[in-house]
DNA sequence: AGTTTTCATTAAGTTTTTTAATCCTTGCTT
DNA sequence: AAGCAAGGATTAAAAAACTTAATGAAAACT
């Protein structure tokens, strides 16, 4: 579950929107000043900060420029009373994601928030560890292990691919983006080479039958247990 | 310079929007229909796309639906009159960064397309070139060119290292730090390896004698430039 | 049915990375 | 300050990883 951090000193505004996104499946720290908000950003993670601008002592704007400084890449959004242009410029300026004002619309806020959470999750994924029916598999520790407590060392480019293909298990897996992602630019020659790293997990992965990785002619993989 | 793609199919908007991102420096691909725009993401790098929604054939829902499942991480941005709630949470559920509608204030767009691409660009953190003296370093492509334009073919790791040394240049980049980084979690063993790769290293930047990669005895390294 | 493209697998070739070996430097100990 | 251990530099060798090649099979296209 998103931690989600709220700055906002008005009491009934404050309470009714961490309710509401309560309600909406996001854990909700409800900060009622900039310095109660900077104390709980030492002690805990949070995946989002929500931030009211005015504020009676340290605004927003303020809080954004430490967050920048020492909190590197947690994503805010502004909001605020205020429309004005100038206002909005200067929360963009300070890489807000967004400058809502008040009156909000709760429901396009959350969805807001949502699409911002996924596009910053992205890039982290990497899950620590997937089971794949009686194999686990830890990227991390480039080893793939058997039911039996039997061990596969893996290579830096079979531990990628695996992965890939864990992350879009049972759907497929384009070609061309692994070859993307995994070999960089894609000169179509290292097609070769991934099919030889197919070869390879298709013989690791064999002692359990109800796994495949099946072809799609043309397309990719699709990698199914 | 960021390259963006704008998928717009009315003439004056078009052309005045474009002109005014090219004004801000940002390097324009303009194109007037989804079909046209699907062309151009098959040969082009983009940095970030801004769609229009109503469109005479194929409009910008259907094009980001493909892009979000061929394209990756290209983000976008739709652009559209329709001001509906309904089509704003839709673009937002697409995974859209943001949903503006014309009018548009040309000034607020750029702060935001500024911010996304600072919040997407992060992620990436490797900057894509670095200059070191007399050399230019691309991490991308695994090259050090030299200021006579002759060049050297870098490994994988000998890569992952100079990156490194580049990002703390001129502070003490830790041992500890780098074998964690580069090698993973490691035995004390891989320190030898890593010594291997500065000698490397150090040979190939000895054409421009005031750059120096020094050893903090116990510690680590200082690369200086 | 024949042809072309894509895929699977094994083997051979190449590159990259690690380990080893040797000598040098630093900083500590007495 | 001489001796000594631990850390570091550099080169060479061995090992591992990755790519290319080769062959035969499957799929799609004409």
């Amino acid at each position: 579950m998103k931690q989600i951090l709220l700055l906002e000193d008005d009491q009934s505004f404050g309470y009714i929107l961490s309710e509401y996104l309560n309600m909406q499946d996001f854990q909700v720290t409800w900060a009622k000043s900039a310095e109660e908000a900077l104390k709980l950003l030492q002690k805990q993670h949070f995946d989002l900060a929500i931030l009211d601008i005015m504020l009676p002592k340290m605004n927003g704007f303020e809080l954004a420029e430490i967050l920048k400084r020492e909190n590197e890449d947690l994503p805010f959004i502004f909001l605020s009373a205020r429309s004005l242009k100038i206002d909005k410029l200067k929360g963009f300026k300070l890489g807000a994601y967004d400058y809502v004002t008040k009156p909000i619309d709760e429901e396009l806020l959350v969805a807001k928030i949502r699409a911002l959470l996924t596009l910053t999750q992205k890039k982290v994924t990497t899950q620590s560890s997937y089971t794949i029916g009686k194999y686990d598999f830890f990227p991390a520790l480039l080893k793939l292990v058997f039911q039996d407590g039997s061990e596969i060392r893996l290579t830096a480019r079979e531990t990628a691919l695996l992965s890939m293909l864990c992350q879009h298990h049972n759907q497929l897996l384009l070609r061309k983006k692994a070859l993307k992602e995994i070999w960089g630019i894609q000169d179509e020659f290292s097609r070769k080479s991934m099919d030889v790293f197919i070869s390879h997990l298709r013989k690791y992965l064999s002692k359990d039958p109800s796994i495949s990785i099946e072809n799609v002619h043309g397309k990719g993989f699709i990698f199914k247990y």
